[in-house]
DNA sequence: ATAGGGTTAG
């Protein structure tokens, strides 16, 4: 029943899966702690966080099971979705205290920091990246993007170059999304000599851009007036047979709107019905001689 | 079974 429990919270139809899970109980089945927190998933999936919790701290226990990391970590993501990034770190110090047998993670860190830095939090943010470290759970390539995200977000670029050159004396090795959101915060500023650095860099580790760093880039283009450049890699991108996703569509047509281009936001409403691929790989030598261009120009 | 990146509308 764990299967079909699984199955309810997937489909949204969460009531479903609890409505299940009461009758499971009302017969005397018994209960583990991944069907357990399976129902967490539902509960929090139907944004009923509170119930989550109470499950989590009083109704397992009675059911004997104990929470485990997954279960906490469930619960706490769904705080932190709801913007209550301080209650879930009330309930990861409940967590610590119990002394059980498994104690917050690498995940359950990533997932309160995410938290506060969502909310502005940012020195909460700080002091858990620094006790993460010291309790013997080391940032990993997620807790470092996420802080650099924050600090791009904050237009604080210098700072989040410190944190990027960090993680690589550290040993944890940067990614797509690390490089994706540092390239984001420079053309955002219209840095776009900076980006191009960014995007060399990337690519000499052997990281392949993918859809977010050309949408991003796309996005900046259009925010800085320069949508027709935008659409000329939109369409070089397009003719080499590369897929752009709705998220691209939207960028251009909100590029070509605001400049009044309207026959071309038809043009493109209409291509969005053609075929394509998905692939972005060669993408990558239009971004270069556009990175180029931009530099020179 | 859990964590991070791109867009728009209002």
């Amino acid at each position: 029943y764990g299967i079909l429990m699984n199955c309810c919270c997937r489909t949204r139809r969460p009531e479903l899966g609890l409505a299940f899970f009461g009758r499971v109980l009302r017969m005397g089945l018994r209960t583990n702690v991944v069907v357990a927190t399976t129902v967490l998933q539902c509960l929090c999936g139907a944004k009923r966080t509170d119930e989550a919790v109470d499950i989590l701290l009083h109704r397992m226990s009675e059911l004997g099971c104990v929470p485990d990391d997954f279960s906490y970590n469930i619960v706490l993501k769904s705080l932190c979705d709801d913007s209550r990034s301080q209650r879930a770190l009330d309930l990861l110090r409940m967590w610590e205290n119990e002394r059980g047998v498994c104690s917050p993670n690498v995940y359950t860190y990533n997932t309160v920091i995410h938290g506060f830095f969502k909310e502005g939090e940012v020195s909460k943010a700080c002091n858990l990246f620094h006790e993460m470290a010291q309790k013997g759970v080391p940032p990993n390539v997620v807790t470092y993007s996420l802080t650099i995200d924050a600090l791009c977000k904050a237009r604080a670029m210098d700072k989040a170059q410190l944190f990027l050159r960090q993680m690589i004396h550290k040993g944890v090795r940067p990614n797509n999304v690390t490089y994706n959101v540092m390239i984001h915060g420079y053309c955002t500023l219209g840095q776009w000599k900076e980006a191009g650095k960014m995007f060399r860099e990337m690519t000499r580790q052997g990281l392949i851009p993918d859809i977010v760093t050309w949408t991003s880039f796309m996005a900046s283009l259009c925010k800085h007036g320069r949508t027709k450049e935008a659409a000329e890699f939109f369409d070089s991108m397009t003719a080499k047979g590369h897929k752009p996703d709705l998220v691209m569509y939207h960028v251009l047509l909100h590029g070509y709107a605001t400049e009044g281009c309207f026959a071309d936001m038809i043009n493109l409403f209409n291509s969005m019905a053609t075929k394509g691929t998905r692939s972005v790989s060669r993408c990558m030598d239009l971004f270069n001689s556009n990175i180029c261009t931009l530099q020179n120009g």
